[in-house]
RNA sequence: GUGGGUGUAGCUCAGCUGGUAGAGCACCUGGUUGUGGUCCAGGACGUCGCGGGUUCGAGUCCCGUCACUCACC
């Protein structure tokens, strides 16, 4: 049985994909109304973005992207769900809370249950039952995850060591990067892979996702400067091949629909490396076309994060959408936008919920301390998601305590909503000319009163 | 009544041949930014059943006592 989205969500529900078919599958029908609203949404048949509102420093913006599962209205966040699931949240859960996407991980994709399974299934979207738009990842954030960046524990960069040298702390490196690609070994089962941006975009077709991520190497800010700038190059040329066998595969005709290519940006810290990876990105084209949008990644410190973003962003075209990968908190999301990032993922809001951790416009806290007890009311009184609408903190608290999986639904749910709102808001904020107001309202009450 | 065992943190228990107490869980508070999901980091908590004795020093040894428990009568 499919989701009934339509009460919530007519454009998601029209855009409900077909049952798994023969491929190549003809791609299903656009909403007419969305066309008729602007039809230059169309491009190249299926896949675009058109700005909207602008802000006063000509960066930030609102617009809409167009894939053949519906469309995105940015700045849109994107739910994470790695393995195909938003972590015990049901699809329709993830709709009627207004979520426009979804980002799954070609790491974790491929390995289990194996990119042959979900084509097979008739791609992403028909195998986890979300009609929407999907994004894939590349697997290239895992390379650093589970290699030298495992579990935070990062080892001092040292002169002349190559970024393979700097491992995790007392723990075993899962990957190692080279100039072809990276070998990486199975937190599963222990066997032995290989990653090359020709194989990231193999599965990621495979996968089918709408928009999805060439395969870069995301350094960490240990790495030296001079890493760092062999490091960007590397990444360039992977990007290179990534559009090449993008295309390749495109031109195949066996693509169950069109899949947008989105670049990411590196350069760590550095106003030079981020300008020109930007700049390099932007110019590499197959036949005068280039990719269809661009990702803003690597490890970053959050007081850079601004101007980073606004380096990379000043140098990309305005007609493509910027993803910024990683990134929700509240500060962080107005940060990213008015810096000229489009849409965003992160799996905060999903992870922190899972451990009592929820989102309200007067800051974060843990609803598992004493304090939610006999709290019979909302997180947040202002909220208007099921969760809030249906529950009290008090059953919420004892969820937790009795260790009962509905704990990390209804948080779940709570918080995606709220970072999903947030970011409808600020949107609505772009178009109206209010977001600066908006913005000091919004942080001034949610990190003034930490203390509820 | 006789013989044995046990009494240490809220709970379950560790504490070797004596040097003024620890663990797990529970409890309290943080954290989690392209997810190696269900974890990490801190914190509070005991006059070691009670009373004597030996000793420089006793949760540890001795005596008494109380409680619980097992077996037997």
């Amino acid at each position: 049985m499919r989701p009934d989205l339509s009460a919530i969500r007519p454009e998601l529900s029209a855009m409900r994909p077909e049952a798994p078919a023969t491929r190549p599958e003809p791609v299903e029908e656009r909403s007419s109304g969305f066309d008729e609203r602007n039809p230059r949404h169309l491009v190249d048949g299926r896949y675009g973005f058109v700005p909207g509102a602008s802000l006063p420093n000509g960066l930030g913006r609102s617009g809409v992207i167009t894939t053949p599962h519906g469309l995105l209205r940015t700045p849109a966040f994107v739910a994470v769900g790695t393995k195909a699931t938003v972590k015990a949240v049901l699809p329709e859960s993830m709709a009627a809370l207004g979520a426009q996407a979804v980002l799954a991980n070609a790491y974790h994709l491929y390995l289990q249950p194996g990119a042959d399974v979900i084509d097979a299934a008739g791609g992403l979207g028909h195998f986890m039952n979300w009609p929407g738009p999907t994004f894939t990842d590349s697997g290239g954030f895992q390379v650093m995850s589970l290699g030298v960046g495992f579990k935070k524990m990062l080892a001092m960069d040292v002169d002349g060591l190559e970024n393979d040298d700097v491992m995790a702390d007392g723990k075993t490196r899962l990957a190692l990067v080279d100039e072809d690609g990276v070998t990486f070994t199975s937190h599963l089962d222990g066997s032995q892979h290989r990653f090359t941006p020709e194989i990231s975009m193999q599965i990621q077709h495979q996968l089918g996702a709408d928009i999805i991520f060439a395969f870069d190497e995301c350094t960490t800010l240990l790495n030296t400067r001079d890493y760092q700038e062999r490091s960007v190059a590397r990444t360039h040329r992977w990007a290179a091949r990534c559009l090449a066998e993008h295309r390749r595969l495109t031109e195949d005709g066996t693509l169950r629909h069109p899949q947008a290519l989105f670049a990411v940006v590196q350069g760590a810290q550095y106003e030079d490396l981020r300008r020109r990876a930007a700049r390099d990105l932007v110019s590499l084209m197959i036949d005068g076309s280039g990719f269809d949008g661009y990702g803003i990644g690597g490890a970053l410190e959050k007081h850079n994060l601004g101007t980073i973003v606004r380096w990379v962003c000043e140098e990309l075209p305005e007609n493509k959408p910027r993803h910024l990968l990683g990134i929700s908190e509240p500060n962080d999301i107005f940060t990213a936008i008015e810096n000229g990032a489009d849409t965003f993922d992160c799996v905060a809001p999903s992870r922190v919920a899972r451990n009592a951790a929820v989102y309200t416009v007067r800051g974060r806290f843990n609803v598992n301390t004493a304090a939610s007890r006999r709290t019979f009311s909302p997180i947040d009184e202002e909220c208007d998601c099921y969760t809030c609408t249906q529950y009290t903190q008090a059953y919420l608290h004892h969820l937790f305590k009795a260790k009962e999986m509905l704990a990390s639904t209804l948080c779940t749910i709570h918080n995606e909503r709220f970072i999903v709102r947030l970011v409808d808001d600020i949107r609505t904020s772009i178009e109206e000319g209010t977001f600066v107001d908006f913005k000091i309202d919004f942080l001034a009450r949610y990190y003034r009163s930490l203390n509820r």
